[in-house]
DNA sequence: TTTGTTTAAGTGTTAAAACATTTAAGTTTG
DNA sequence: CAAACTTAAATGTTTTAACACTTAAACAAA
């Protein structure tokens, strides 16, 4: 449905305003579709998003603030949701041998054995799911839109 | 920047789920600077989403449920926000006349005061701001894509 | 009417975000 | 070396989100 449409709004929206409105407005919209996929298994989207990063450096872990400059989210408080993770049972912490401060969170086999759980679930609907309707070309010129819309 | 350089993605993405990463990040990045934004003015970002729907309906006032399914993020709790609001001096609620279940929700002359304010102290710096290196048919696109991606 | 259902708004509670602060280890410099 | 500074992680606190639940009014049907 197109934004004016979900907005219930009376007046045409000068196009830049629509951008910005249709970019927040879609990611609430995601973002509730994700919670909802990632409830069955236990997870919240930035826990989510921690595994994949950790399953994406993996056999080599990451520390606390690496993991923190690759989320989505910066605001995250990594040390709490590695916590969770940890007590959950899927990802391991380390102290770093060098420098003391730091601490390596490694991704386990059960939290790889979760991630891909979940992928094979997300498979199965994945013709009905987000951005489905996109063709390759379009989710490409999507990206990029965005990428310009920070600059 | 590029969203793989600013996630230090290391292998490459596959364009929908670069898509769908990149409306997360983006819209994280947006919320970010728009929290900036209303600081000064002791507004946060669905605050300020209720006093512009409310604006945008002046004179006429909404209901409690009549601004929720107006608003960017479906989940907020309107009647804590609108509450707030009232106690800022910002917004008025009398009771429905007919329904006396419903409140109805008017900006005062306070609220749209504000509201000003900070569209001027916006349009200044509008050439740097959120978008601005998009063209206007660039954010029409852009706007059309994610409309598209809901679907 | 009275019983049940639906709808609107508000409240209670738990968990999470936001932001500052602390602790401890490492680095730099006088 | 010692003091000052920086960095990494954790913690404390306040606010907000998320979700279920309650209350009260309107509506519908027996």
């Amino acid at each position: 449905m197109k934004l004016e449409m979900e907005l219930k709004s009376t007046r045409p929206i000068p196009a830049k305003q629509r951008a910005v409105l249709n970019i927040l407005f879609t990611a609430s919209w995601l973002d509730c579709y994700i919670t909802r996929q990632l409830r069955p298994y236990g997870l919240t989207g930035p826990q989510y998003n921690i595994l994949r990063i950790l399953n994406g450096s993996f056999p080599k872990g990451l520390s606390v603030l690496d993991i923190k400059s690759r989320m989505l989210d910066r605001s995250s408080n990594v040390s709490r949701l590695v916590e969770k993770l940890r007590l959950s049972g899927f990802v391991e912490r380390v102290p770093h041998g060098r420098d003391r401060r730091m601490v390596i969170v490694t991704i386990s086999e059960t939290g790889k054995k979760l991630l891909s759980d979940i992928e094979k679930a997300q498979v199965i609907e994945s013709n009905s799911g987000a951005g489905s309707k996109l063709t390759e070309a379009e989710a490409l010129e999507l990206a990029h839109l965005l990428d310009k819309f920070r600059e």
